[in-house]
DNA sequence: TCCAAAGTGTAACTTTGGTTACATCTTATG
DNA sequence: CATAAGATGTAACCAAAGTTACACTTTGGA
């Protein structure tokens, strides 16, 4: 019988290796292998079981059916596949998920998963944190996106990483990613900050950039 | 002692009232009252307690730093306090919470409120399902937020609200509200959709809506 | 070290949607 | 029923960002 070591999951993260063990042994015959290429779940399949992908590579469609790139997601093992969504009213996938080479997964039935978290508080935490931390990026990504203008996104952008004492950071992005996270096109970020420049709110020089009128960025929010 | 009925909250939906006396209970000596127009908590407070208000009514300031209209909201009791962000990594408010008129809470330290969903798998149930639902809510509002064009927040919106063989329906939404869902101004919408009328791909009469060319819609998307 | 591929800045032009103003229609309420 | 407040359609104008094209720079391998 095939081994996992399901340790890399950040459900599993402080449980103890005999614990995982006896996890595994639990859920092992529920055991699906599934060829590479091949439809996992498709969108708005119900979510019956929890999805722990223990082996193998999987694609997802987008959540943004339109976005400046199709906003696709590898997942390696070993991952859970929309744990968010499982306890959801409308508990269904929010995308396809495809194999990308033979996966292996843990089919657990809902309602298994949940007696697994009554009987083991640090599982429970760990699945509360991965929802709740699913929710602090989500809002963050909504704050960026539902500002209209490129120099707003800019902004926040810019203040959020630099304070009073700290004016100046590294970007971590290229200005094409940069671009891609904002949700705009490139040519018109690059005049964006080109004005911030002229104005000289900023300076920049590749990636380090330096503000140096915090005041006017903020006036812009 | 001032008596509460808490079961009017989604978290206790299900609970026997015995039980929900209990809880009540186990926790009324961490009541906190709190005076008409002040501070409950402040954005990026840490959250260390389950804030559960029990009596009055709240206002949050916005998510959206930036948007067509300012969005403020209003919490009735009873109801708990930004639950899906308390287990979350980054643990803190994401907005101000400001009362309205007198309020009560009921502050839970977070260990005790786990302890609590441990005990009680209903409970647990009506937690896990609040914070999924949460993901699901902002997930649609993520997809509708970043299409960019209107006609194209208008087609998944008349998409949605249709099949092949349904093709009529009635708006839940005036017009006004409509565009502040789409977060863009009135008259632009307007003549999104006088353009779609123009064109022949949808008929509107008053709140009644039916879509002439789905192909037409699709092909925006 | 050299070269192809990718990233970047920039300019001209187009498209989209925001802004403002106003006339008309609808609705709620006394 | 009368009337005022709010909702709606429309048009002219403006600002912001998308689009396209191209030259120049950087980067990562061969």
């Amino acid at each position: 019988m095939q081994e996992y070591d399901i340790s890399s999951c950040p459900l599993f993260k402080g449980i103890d290796p005999e614990e995982q063990q006896a996890f595994l042994m639990r859920f092992i015959s529920n055991k699906k292998v599934i060829e590479k290429g091949q439809y996992v779940v498709r969108q708005d399949d119900e979510i019956r079981h929890m999805h722990l992908l223990v082996k193998g590579v999987v694609r997802t469609g987008m959540i943004t059916q339109e976005g400046n790139s199709l906003e696709i997601e590898f997942i390696d093992a070993v991952r859970p596949l929309a744990p968010a969504f499982m306890f959801a009213h409308y508990n269904r996938f929010p995308v396809d998920v495809i194999t990308i080479e033979e996966c292996h997964f843990l089919l657990i039935p809902t309602q298994e998963w949940l007696s697994e978290m009554m009987g083991n508080e640090v599982l429970l935490k760990n699945f509360l944190k991965l929802n709740s931390n699913m929710i602090v990026f989500m809002s963050q990504k909504l704050q960026m996106i539902s500002i209209k203008s490129i120099k707003g996104k800019l902004s926040l952008y810019l203040l959020e990483n630099t304070t009073e004492e700290n004016r100046s950071f590294v970007l971590k992005r290229n200005r094409t990613q940069l671009a891609e996270y904002f949700g705009v096109q490139r040519p018109s970020l690059a005049r964006t900050i080109a004005e911030l420049v002229e104005q000289e709110i900023i300076a920049i020089d590749k990636r380090e950039v330096t503000v140096l009128k915090r005041d006017e960025l903020k006036k812009v929010l």
